[in-house]
DNA sequence: CTGAATCCAGATGGATACTG
DNA sequence: CAGTATCCATCTGGATTCAG
């Protein structure tokens, strides 16, 4: 009988879009670089952002910012300072990322002597 | 002295130079869905995939292949068949990702009800 | 079956200037 | 400082057709 192949298959769909659901969270060129830029400092301006995220455009940061706090990952706060700064941090379920953004790190270092290196 | 401060960003800078670097590698919209498919059933035909991976095209699967195999990651064989096959398969390096692969699935699960559930 | 080629709409993203 | 608005080139990716 196909049982256990077709819960096999089942399972492997369920993968498979689990990770496509990821991946929709955190498409976009620059926002898993933005995410760890947050995640190291803990709270992070938008300036410094800016400075952190080699190549970023404010226009793009203000986007994929606005993106990530619709999607939960990262808390936006306003402070009264003169003139106005903005901060932002990981929420609880952003933080839950910091495994990935690991091994994401790890595996780019290998990746580069891999491809880049001799 | 600001020692370890800039030895901290200079830390810093490298993990997200390697987040990029992957990411670099992983980008597309397709990428990481194709990996996965090829990667639980070990070996996988150009049909298969296309199948697995819900609303991709001919032409996109084509090229997004293509940029895998530059990068190393799988592996291209032609099978003598008739009509052709063509079968992929990851490399030793593509494997490497499975880490990340099953990271992104747990996270996908975890994200979808966080947003999408109640 | 496995692509490559063409066409084309819409998304992406940089540069620049502007606002509160 | 933290965005927003506009313009515009490039990229993305679907649909379709064709070829080996």
């Amino acid at each position: 009988m196909g049982c256990k192949i077709e819960a096999f298959q089942q399972e492997q769909r369920k993968r498979m879009r689990s990770v496509q659901d990821s991946m929709d969270a955190l498409n976009g060129k620059w926002k898993i670089s933005i995410i760890s830029s947050i995640c190291c400092y803990g709270k992070r301006r938008f300036s410094d952002i800016l400075n952190d995220v080699e190549g970023i455009s404010n226009r793009m940061l203000s986007k994929e910012l606005k993106e990530l706090e619709i999607n939960q990952l990262v808390k936006r706060t306003v402070l009264n300072t003169q003139p106005i700064t903005v901060q932002y941090e990981l929420t609880e379920h952003g933080n839950t990322l910091q495994t990935i953004i690991s091994n994401l790190s790890n595996w780019g270092i290998l990746h580069r002597k891999k491809i880049v290196g001799k």
